[in-house]
DNA sequence: ATGCGTTTCAAACAGATGTTTGAATCGAGT
DNA sequence: ACTCGATTCAAACATCTGTTTGAAACGCAT
């Protein structure tokens, strides 16, 4: 039967997340699944096929994505903050089947040819879904190039949560990481973007015109 | 003479910087520098006092550190802006000595042992001078929690402009990575920042006594 | 029970990589 | 010219790791 390989896909999912692409061994993965060495490459080929399947079938979320919870919500700044919210529980979650969030992490920093994929299926679907509502929140000065800065200054708050985590772990030791507390900090991040965008939109709508940066210091 | 040890140093700061501790080999790197293999452990002992000491000695920047250059402001405003801007060009710089703000982009992911030397020496440094800055621009709305997380805030719109470079080059593959192109990334960053800080102080503000939290939803 | 395709297993293989070794080379002091 | 410590060098060594292999075990239709 394919129970192996499918006790195979989650000691993988569990070990490349943990120790990222090249530092998981096959030894390690087969041995955390109860099955042979050769097994991965009976199912998948060799380990960069079964790293595939892992990203590749990530898919099956506990709750729903973070772009189609803001998606139910029609005001945009409700809606940024849902996807906040969201997003900050699904990449600080510790649950089983949540090393999603991480690999994805591990890939924006250090890409495999799987970054490609990933951005094509999981990133960039986000980017654009974030991108409409950021639009929405800027109004009549959502310039493209303000709202790729904007989205982009969103997401990097969030991002921050996971891939910085060893720093903030020595910054801040005492930190609770908790789910609940990942929720919190959602809430913070998009309360300071709400803010942000609040005040760029104000200061586009001053100037009536804007050239291409808009550093309104002082 | 030292100068295999220098060339070496340097050689190893490139490759740790593109490839990774764990990915780089001391075969390319000493082949970089043009030494005999086992230059490196008759130098540096092994691979991984080789890394500590390209860390450790990771300190002569061309320019000035960020918090430096921020400190010579006496604005705060100001000096959030310089601050940005100064950190957006150090991580982005590709000049040959500059490998420092890649290799810390990497600490922070994946840590090795050398993280804690780094925090100590390098992040926790400019993250209190940027706490600072930013607790001045707050004003009297700087309680502790709220001036840790818009630190926070501030610096990972900025280093995720090093960290998620692989995904923002296939997100918008016609991008300008120049030194001054860095520059006004910096700029936008301090831009978004302010206006958030200057949003958040108001909230604060208007709610003469602020609860643990302060989303200001709507 | 028999035969056959599928799956599992222990063992070995092959390549990469950090490290060690012992000789050779160099450079300065006498 | 000689000596001695420091440095460099080519080669070998040891280990880790992905992959392959051929046999054994299994499931199942006939």
């Amino acid at each position: 039967m394919d129970d192996t390989r499918r006790r195979l896909l989650m000691a993988a999912g569990e070990v490349f997340a943990r120790r990222g692409y090249r530092d998981a061994t096959v030894r390690e993965i087969c041995s955390l699944a109860g099955a042979n060495l050769a097994a991965v490459n009976y199912h998948f080929g060799d380990k960069k096929g079964l790293y595939h399947a892992v990203i590749a079938g990530g898919h099956e979320t506990g709750e729903a994505l973070p772009k189609d919870q803001a998606a139910l919500v029609a005001a945009p700044r409700e809606a940024l903050r849902v996807f906040c919210v969201a997003f900050a529980k699904k990449i600080l979650s510790e649950a089983k089947p949540e090393w999603h969030g991480k690999l994805m992490a591990r890939e924006m920093a250090e890409p495999t040819e799987a970054l490609d994929e990933m951005v094509r299926t999981m990133i960039r679907p986000h980017w654009e879904a974030l991108s409409g509502i950021v639009g929405r929140v800027l109004g009549e000065a959502a310039e493209p190039e303000r709202v790729r800065q904007c989205t982009q200054s969103v997401i990097s708050q969030l991002v921050f949560l996971s891939h910085a985590r060893p720093v903030l772990n020595r910054l801040f030791p005492g930190d609770d990481w908790s789910v609940r507390s990942a929720a919190a900090r959602g809430e913070a991040i998009a309360a300071f973007s709400l803010a942000a965008l609040d005040g760029v939109r104000d200061a586009a709508g001053s100037k009536s015109e804007g050239g291409g940066e808009c550093s309104a210091s002082r």
